[in-house]
RNA sequence: GGUGAUGUAGCUCAGGUGGUUAGAGCGAAGGAUUCAUAAUCCUUAGGUCGGUGGUUCAAGUCCACCCAUCACCA
């Protein structure tokens, strides 16, 4: 299919440098990494990097909480998500770190061209400030009640129960974590890039990029809204790099993490012959460049991620791809029910090659979520890996040995079999290539189940009892041998260290996608010895037992599960009787309604979706009943400062509560 | 709330541009077999394709609305 050798970099997200490795995790880096294999066994060079992603708040804190360096946070915390990773079989390339020289010179390079080239202005904001501690805030160090759902101590930026996102500003009671206090708003200076200014080229770099449906549709959608300048500074105290010409201005975390694919393949150019990081990097050369990442970071990737290496005179990568999240039996993982199991847990109790593979048999190139199901992982690493694929050599290899002292036939017994699946080659190569995995994998156990039965139909165990036969069932074992052989090959890139064992077997020692087309004969192989053993119910459960988390953490996360609140936190709910004085259809909404309310001497407005079921007309002088101290909320047709509460599915079937005569604007519900 | 995605047999998933009795693997049931890590082979059963309307001679496939799940909202 590729008759020239391509030259390709690629690289998998960033792990943030301040947790475990989970399964999530391991459905990006085991994508990424069958991918590289593959494309070095067809013969390309393709330089595989990843970095710890050592910058920001959340280090900072945890640092902190931990009374260590972020330094030595991130030393301590990048080498065991690298040793976890290489155990799943993960081969990078290099793995770097974005808390590094190359990284910061980089960036600086790249700032220094966005600054000359006018994509970088400076603009004065108004930032929560901590009196006490004498500085600004970052957004992750302000906790306070999430304005939406009225969870208790949440981030600035987004609550973690109800996913709600705002500013520090938006905070019902916002404290400084560091001393307790209530911050004051102060003015800070920061930088922007010039985002805005992009859209027309990256439009073409969308084009160009050959970006999966999924990916453009979600740009569009941002294109639609309009681009907004990116502020990429954050005062200091920040765990980062400081902007040049500045005293406490430093690049904010996402300026400077994807700078880190780059800073990882420049140190790794920097000490090896033949990789070239300008071929690479620099526009016009014939190289290719791929990020894989996961959807929820496609924003970053997608467009600032262009833009700056455009703005600053680097080439734009050749294509994004972007994974789904990962659920487990169906659900998003969770400590308290034992689903959130990190990859060290894995490793204590199963065999890495087994959740390659589930995950290969999963895997295509969109962004849905795929999921880990439990029992079905069970049963089907145990039938298709074992039953199938193993079995296939098993049964042949015991012949081999007795009958024959291990010597392979010097001919096929069915040569037009071996064909067939030789010619498969070009179809899987295609699969991979496209990140269609499951087809891959669904191609090659069709024909495992087809050398069962060519095994089945020769039935070797009968012939070898007829003396005319017997040499025959060489001929038959060292096909179905190379049958085996052949498939795993194709599953190398998935199954590395099967491939191995398979390779020790057959006395090999290297293999490229060409191997498959060629079988072995005439020569020794070595005595079989099981290459992967079943998986048993009880693995699995062990290692889900071991995830099961029975502290704090699972108790809160059981909490915010439950739906049951207590008396103090109904009465939060301030209920109110109003009267709507003016209700009004909106323009460009189709469900809203604009009701202007009085709640005793109190005006609002609110938005109701209840166009479908009330004309603006006959509600105007209505008692309803309203949520008075919900957050406002910024809606496109202005904002919205309270609730009216209605009952029913929606649409035409809705119903507002009501007050009966006697009951004032203003009046609390209790 | 807005936007996007997903919803097909018990489970996990395929089903270009709409076209005869909707497919696969696993699981289940029955049978065969014993070389193999109780693996393999054959046969069978199983779905009103999330719901409701609509377009069409014809819809899992197009349109509208609804329901559920997930994500994003910088």
């Amino acid at each position: 299919m590729t008759a020239t050798s391509r030259k390709i970099m690629m690289s998998s997200a960033l792990p943030y440098a301040n947790g475990d490795i989970h399964m999530g995790h391991l459905v990006e880096y085991i994508q990424s990494d069958i991918w590289a294999r593959f494309q070095k066994m067809r013969g390309h060079t393709c330089t595989y990097v990843c970095a710890a992603d050592a910058h920001g708040t959340p280090i900072m804190i945890k640092a902190r909480e931990e009374n260590v360096t972020p330094e030595a946070l991130v030393t301590r915390v990048a080498a065991q998500q690298l040793e976890d990773l290489e155990a799943f079989d993960v081969a990078f390339d290099n793995f770097y770190t974005t808390h590094s020289e190359e990284n910061e010179e980089l960036v600086c390079r790249m700032f220094e061209a966005l600054r000359v080239a006018g994509h970088i202005y400076t603009k004065t904001i108004e930032q929560a400030f901590d009196v006490s501690e004498n500085m600004f805030l970052p957004d992750r160090f302000v906790r306070g009640t999430c304005p939406r759902c009225k969870s208790e101590d949440q981030y600035g930026d987004a609550c973690e129960v109800c996913g709600a996102t705002y500013t520090p500003n938006d905070l019902i009671d916002p404290v400084s974590v560091l001393s307790n206090s209530k911050p004051e708003w102060r003015e800070s200076e920061h930088y922007f890039f010039r985002l805005s200014k992009f859209e027309i080229r990256l439009r073409e770099w969308m084009r160009e990029a050959d970006l999966h449906q999924n990916i453009t549709s979600k740009l569009e959608e941002w294109f639609e809204a309009g681009l907004q300048d990116w502020d990429i500074s954050r005062d200091a105290p920040y765990f980062g790099f400081r902007i040049p010409g500045t005293e406490d201005k430093y690049f904010y975390v996402w300026l400077d993490a994807p700078v880190g694919y780059l800073a990882s393949f420049l140190n790794l150019c920097r000490r090896t012959k033949d990789l070239d990081f300008d071929e690479y990097w620099m526009p016009g050369h014939d190289t290719e460049a791929y990020h894989f990442i996961g959807k929820d970071i496609v924003y970053f990737h997608t467009l600032f991620w262009p833009a700056v290496l455009d703005g600053s005179g680097f080439r734009t990568p050749t294509s994004v791809f972007a994974h789904g999240f990962l659920t487990v039996n169906g659900k998003k993982m969770s400590k308290s029910s034992g689903t959130f199991i990190k990859a060290r847990t894995y490793l204590d109790n199963l065999d890495p090659s087994c959740l390659r593979y589930y995950y290969a048999a999963k895997l295509g190139p969109s962004m849905d979520d795929i999921d880990l199901n439990l029992d079905d992982f069970v049963a089907r690493v145990n039938s298709d890996l074992v039953g199938k694929l193993v079995n296939i050599a098993s049964r042949c290899a015991g012949f081999i040995s007795k009958r024959f002292s291990g010597k392979l036939a010097g001919e096929l017994d069915d040569p037009d079999a071996f064909a067939k699946f030789a010619a498969a080659a070009e179809v899987i190569a295609e699969h991979y290539e496209n990140r269609e995995y499951s087809k891959a994998m669904r191609t090659v156990m069709a024909l495992a189940d087809e050398a069962n039965r060519y095994i089945e139909d020769r039935k070797p165990w009968v012939m070898v009892k007829d003396d005319a036969q017997a040499d025959a069932v060489q001929d038959v074992c060292t096909q179905g041998l190379n049958l085996f052989r052949t498939l795993m090959i194709y599953l190398a890139p998935v199954l590395p260290s099967l491939a191995a064992k398979t390779q020790a077997l057959f006395r090999e020692s290297e293999w490229a996608w060409e191997s498959a087309a060629a079988p072995l004969l005439g020569s020794e192989i070595n005595r079989f010895k099981p290459l992967l053993t079943r998986v048993e119910a009880d693995q699995v459960a062990r290692m889900v037992e071991q995830s099961r988390q029975s502290d704090e953490e699972a108790a809160v996360a059981d909490e915010a599960d439950n739906n049951r609140i207590s008396i103090d936190e109904f009465a939060k709910v301030d209920l109110r009787v109003a009267r709507i004085d003016k209700a009004e259809a909106v323009d460009g909404a189709d469900k809203l309604l604009r009701l202007t309310l009085d709640l005793g001497g109190e005006t609002r407005t609110v938005f109701a979706g209840i166009k479908a079921a009330y004309d603006a007309s006959d509600l105007e002088g209505r008692l309803v009943v309203a949520v008075a101290n919900l957050a406002p909320r910024k809606m496109r047709f202005g904002t919205s400062e309270g609730m009216v509460l209605a009952a029913g599915p929606g649409g035409e079937d809705i119903f507002l509560l009501s007050a009966d005569a006697g009951a004032e604007p203003g009046m609390r519900v209790k």
